[in-house]
RNA sequence: UUGGUCAGACGAUCGCUUGCGGGGCAACCCGCAGGAGGAAAGUCCGAACACGACAGGACACGAUGGUGGCUAACGACCACCGGCCCCGGCGCAGGGGUCAGGGACAGUGCCACAGAAAACAAACCGCCACCGCAAGGUGGUAAGGGUGAAACGGUGCGGUAAGAGCGCACCGCUCCUCUGGUGACAGAGGAGGCAGGGCAAACCCCAUCGCGUGCAAGCGCAAGCAGCCCCCGCCGCAAGGCACCUGUUGUCCGCAGGAUGGGGCGGGUCGCGUGCUCCGAGCUGUCCGGCAACGGCAGCCUGAGAGAAAUGAUCGUCGCCCGCAAGGGAACAGAAUUCGGCUUACGACCAGAUCU
RNA sequence: GCGCCGGUAGCUCAGUUGGCUAGAGCACACCCCUGAUAAGGGUGAGGUCGAAGGUUCGAUUCCUUUCCGGCGCA
């Protein structure tokens, strides 16, 4: 967990923490392949694929059921993943959408996010890498 | 229980998104302004809008159902009428609540069990008269008993063999007339001895209304792939020159066809644009009309428009509640074309009424 | 956004001119059968018919509202 920012003292990283359109996942193709042909990681509090996406930076992308809640839990649940994906995101291993499910379960500290998409982009990126340079060019969705 | 108000406030930092302005070849960046609700929900009604269909009529289907009003429209809303219930000691005046509240001589159907009998009317026990020694039979009666949710007006008196609206009084009911009311209906007077159960949220009849599908409607632009149609081998203004494949039994000429391909046309997928949100609503009024719903007038104020889908995250201060304190808590809930209602979920405060 | 189905025993399902006892299979309990199981036979228990209100003498059934599931339409 990183230092509270003192009040008048935000962080400031050396990159800018922007959360454009570029860095989503859309189309559902590339759901559908991250589903089928992925990797897995299994977190607490939400299940990660993963898949290379050919870009030079992580891409996020979100589903969450009806099962988790009604339209505000999920509302609100996806701008928590969001903002902990905006904070971490130069963290994060490159080239690799992350598409997050979400389970059902009691709202936890964006920091709590963090930690998990962090852990699992490493995992997912560990297993992405090693042996596969057979991997075939996925096309840019 | 009714009505109303609000939906913690302010600030800092980091972000998202729309519009405008500026910069940049571009990706994008900067500035300013805006950015969830009273229910945005359920999708139960009604409209706008769009496309399709449509001469007119009839049938079918669906909805509504006291009267009058209000409205763009409605099954919503307002007022009134009537029935039922409650309060008012009974009753009257009155007050409150509730009602999908047209039609049961247009027709069909159903009413289990019990009961003699459940809809044409009849008669189990009784009561009375007559016959018979008796058992019982014949006739009269529908008052009484009993069954049932419901049994062919109710109570009382007279009357009678016993009884019965058979007669009378009151109440109820039906019909007629008059008066009042736009009307539902109400009141008064008169006549009738009583007509004959319930169910239409059973089929149905009557009256009125209703075309279907819905912004994933629809309109425009339009990669790629495939299909259809047309033209084309290349150079050249043209004559002409050069050239691929197949067939014409081998070769050449000639003729016919084809062509991987190129171009065009229409339809149209991914996608993009548009529909898409500023001209209608809201607020205020010692204003006007109306009991009211609502309408009119005047003034003021106001700007979500996303599209794997924005409206957020963190921190601080103050305010509210619980707790001695540390600390904890703050409901229901997220726009998706837009409005008018209904229903459901739910926190706090204010005012009124009622109960304890 | 729009539309369409369903909810009955622990599970899967029946149940129409509204009334009869709300049933069937599996599962469960007990008994019989067997040396003991399984299978089989017998008996039995188990139901706010999703919820509320209404119509009716009477509602699982008819009507309205509501809750919870499921499906379809690009």
């Amino acid at each position: 967990m990183t230092a509270v920012p003192e009040p008048g003292c935000p962080r400031t990283p050396a990159r800018r923490l922007r959360f454009g359109a570029a860095m989503r996942v859309k189309s559902g193709a590339d759901f559908a392949q991250a589903y089928k042909l992925g990797v897995r990681d299994d977190a607490r509090w939400v299940v990660v694929y993963g898949r290379a996406n050919g870009c030079t930076h992580a891409r996020l992308g979100l589903s969450i059921s009806r099962k988790v809640g009604g339209a505000v839990v999920r509302n609100r649940l996806k701008r928590l993943l969001r903002e902990a994906f905006r904070l971490r995101q130069h963290e994060l291993a490159p080239g690799i959408d992350l598409i997050v499910v979400g389970r059902p379960h009691e709202f936890r500290p964006v920091a709590d996010y963090e930690g998990v998409l962090v852990r699992a982009s490493s995992r997912l990126a560990a297993r992405l890498s090693p042996g596969t340079g057979s991997k075939p060019e996925l096309p840019h969705g």
